[in-house]
Formats: C-alpha cells, structure tokens, sequence
DNA sequence: GAGTATGTTATATG
DNA sequence: GCATATAACATACT
C-alpha cells in the first residue's frame, strides 16, 4: 500500500536534498551521513520486505520502518503535517516527508536488503513464504498461535490486527498452541494470512472497503461476530489486544 | 490522572 | 545458550 503510493509519487525521482527534522528517528545513523548520502542520488525502485521499506539508490539502500503512527506523504506546498521528522526533496518540486507523532518508527541507510534482514534476523515476507515453509516455522514454537504470527522472526508482515483477522477466517483460537495446532490448520492459516493482508492492501487498508465477514469492520469486544455466530472477545495475548468469536474459533 | 494504542527490542526468567 | 514472557520506548487520545 504504502509502497506502491511511494513508488508512484518518487520512482526515477532524484533526491535534491533531505532534511532531518527529529534526528532520533535515525537509526545507527547521523543526520550528516543520512542527508550526505542521499543527496543527488535517484530512486531506482521501492522494496517491502514484512513491513519495511527499502529505497535502492544504487549504492545503497534507505529502510524505513512506520512503526506504528508513522506516514510517508508526497506533498508539493510547504504546509508541513504536525509531526513531520524527516523530508526528502524531490526534482520534480515535490517532496516526501516522514510523519511520525509516537516516533516508535525509524529511517536509516542499509548496504543491501538481504544485509538488513540478516542483521535484523527477519522471517520470510508473510506473501512469499510457501505453505510449506509456513508451516514448519510457525510449529517449531509451543507459544500461542497468535503471538507466533505476529512475530516478525518467524513471518515478517503481519501486524496486531491483520493477525487477529486471519485467526478469525481461519477460525483458530488466538491462544493455541502453534506447535499443536494440525497441519491442516496451519495450511488454512497460511491461506487466511495470504488472502486477508492481499484483500487489505487492495482495500488501502480501509476497514470499511473490506468485504462483509471481516472481523477487522467490526473490531472491537461486545460486538457481533460478523458471522453472526456470537459476541466478540477481547483478550490479552502476548500483551497485545486481541479480538475474537470464541463460537468461531473455539479451543479444541 | 488512568488507561490504551496498528511495533520492536532489551532484559528477565526458567 | 535457548525459548518464552514482559517492560520499555514517546506521544496522543478517550
């Protein structure tokens, strides 16, 4: 979503010059170096691995990681947004700013993608991974299921919602063990995942564009289950709020 | 003021 | 060392 709107605003673009708003926001880099290495470079392609961002300068690369409130905009009037913390100008008077009120997101160079995932020990992209591969990562863990699928070690991409939105489709409990969940399960679950952050990045991440049944139209606990089997839960799992039909998606 | 939030990572625990 | 659980980070909003 977010790369295919930077890639339609910034590819084959050149960087005239960059400026650091929030320097904090920079990740194992200075200001100095970051502004110093973009400057006059060009935007060759725009890379997602899970959910992060790599812009190939050729020489290099920039990551970026919104974190949670972060926001990529194209922008051609000086009227900044409210939390803007790093701007890139463009050749053709526009400019990309990087918007981050929680600043939990963060910018940085990398040598190469494979480099940066190494380094940061990051699972396969969530909508590449074969079902076979899915399957053996996620059951080589006794954690609950959905703190398995959120974990970015394990399958990069799924996020808090979109992983509650996949167990809900797939009707697997949030708490069960991954390691004995059947394979069959997994399989559904692999294709839930698939189907559900593809039918998100098509609906531009707009709740209300999402098909009927979508756990995520309706996300919030004493609600009806879309499927009209019964009340939504909220639970804590992993620390993280979790949403679901316990008539959907029981605990066997 | 308290509680909560769509993410990652350092630290603690067994 | 390993697998897992939890705290911490910064800010806005209800």
């Amino acid at each position: 979503m977010v790369r295919r709107y930077v890639e339609g605003h910034c590819l084959g673009r050149t960087i005239v010059k960059a400026k650091v708003l929030d320097a904090s926001i920079l990740d194992q880099v200075s200001s100095r170096r970051f502004v110093g290495f973009v400057r006059g470079k060009r935007i060759n392609a725009v890379i997602r691995h899970g959910k992060q961002l790599f812009f190939d300068m050729s020489v290099g690369f920039v990551t970026v990681h919104l974190g949670m409130t972060g926001d990529l905009i194209a922008l051609e009037d000086e009227i900044l947004p409210r939390h803007t913390r790093v701007l890139l100008l463009l050749n053709d008077s526009e400019m990309l700013v990087y918007d981050d009120p929680r600043k939990f997101g963060s910018i940085g160079l990398a040598k190469s993608v494979p480099d940066f995932l190494l380094e940061h020990r990051l699972g396969p992209d969530a909508l590449d991974i074969s079902r076979k591969e899915f399957v053996e990562r996620v059951r080589r863990s006794r954690r609950a299921i959905k703190s398995v699928l959120i974990d970015q070690h394990v399958v990069a991409g799924v996020g808090n919602l979109y992983a509650d939105e996949s167990l809900f489709q797939a009707r697997v409990h949030p708490l069960a063990p991954a390691d004995q969940l059947s394979i069959h399960e997994l399989e559904r679950l692999w294709q839930k995942t698939r189907d559900v952050l593809k039918t998100s990045i098509d609906a531009s991440t707009d709740f209300s564009k999402l098909p009927d049944g979508y756990l995520l139209r309706s996300r919030s606990s004493g609600m009806r289950c879309p499927r009209g089997n019964g009340t939504l839960q909220s639970i804590k799992v992993g620390g993280r709020t979790t949403i679901f039909c316990p008539v959907c998606q029981p605990m066997r």
